[in-house]
DNA sequence: TCAATTAAGGATATAAATTGTCCTTAATAA
DNA sequence: TTATTAAGGACAATTTATATCCTTAATTGA
């Protein structure tokens, strides 16, 4: 069960827009050289977070996205799910109901022992995402690398 | 980010051999049966649980696989990672050093911040598996579903 | 001893998801 | 007007998940 590479491109695509001056925007084509990544299919990827509203983007010249939140109101939690979707990582699909020894017409109490410990663990996993927020992240970030080289890659998103 | 039906079967599996009485072996026709799952591709589920030390084998008819340590002792946990492995369910590829700002031999403080994040939510769905064992499972079945259903599972797989 | 049964595991096939590319369209800035 | 951009449809390639088939060796019971 591994996430796509698509929610690590993402992740780091936010950190970068957080770290951006408001109001100026960046290209799919510059994001996608940064990190080193196709950039047809972290379009793709950069998509799903428009349509879940976390960025906004213009066409044009000087076009490109920008987090349409501020930094604190977007979570980890908000990211992953606009690429990975809303699903449990884990999906009951209710085996139990092929019990030779059960009539046909009986009925359940409830979810399944089995599928709610796997959910409850789902939903673990799920609030630690919710509890980092791109505010955070750009904290950690600033403490752990170079100042020079933060300043640096806002100029290189910034130049024309 | 899915994980894969093997490991529901394997669940339910563990949950009907930590109701069995001790001794006995449960074959793996015997539990593809009463799931409705594939019994060859269940097999190899199974096969992993035996690899992991979880279960133990026996062949010959009326072999089959029965618990290797006391129900307490096998977590959820133990039992998701015999079967999807134990790496992280997410995979950072370090694209923080494509960064063309970067000097080449330029060197990281410690784990991206993503990456950190990312890893704090996994184990943290880790945690709440590793929380949960068979014995628990088996007193939680036993409130949820009637008695009479349950013994004549247990009878269902003893019977010859 | 013999026949039936079983887990282990190799080889292979099929289906689905992931990853990646190509192209067209409409908007927009310079 | 021209170059640039996001959106998104169509498609291709790759990888993973799911499933089946077959052989082997161990074991049980007749």
């Amino acid at each position: 069960m591994q996430l796509g590479n698509q929610v690590e491109w993402v992740l780091h695509c936010c950190s970068i827009l957080a770290s951006m001056p408001a109001e100026s925007h960046v290209s799919t084509k510059d994001l996608a050289e940064f990190h080193g990544v196709p950039k047809e299919y972290l379009s793709k990827a950069l998509q799903s977070l428009a349509q879940a509203g976390l960025v906004a983007s213009t066409l044009g010249p000087s076009g490109g996205y920008r987090l349409n939140r501020p930094p604190k109101d977007i979570s980890f939690l908000d990211i992953v799910e606009a690429v990975e979707g809303r699903r449990s990582t884990f999906q009951c699909t209710e085996i139990r109901r092929n019990n030779p020894c059960r009539k046909k017409d009986q009925r359940d109490k409830g979810v399944c022992a089995i599928a709610g410990v796997m959910h409850k663990a789902d939903e673990a996993w799920r609030k630690e995402l919710r509890a980092m927020n791109l505010e955070m992240l750009g904290k950690r970030v600033a403490a752990d690398v170079d100042p020079a080289l933060l300043e640096k890659g806002v100029r290189w998103f910034s130049s024309p």
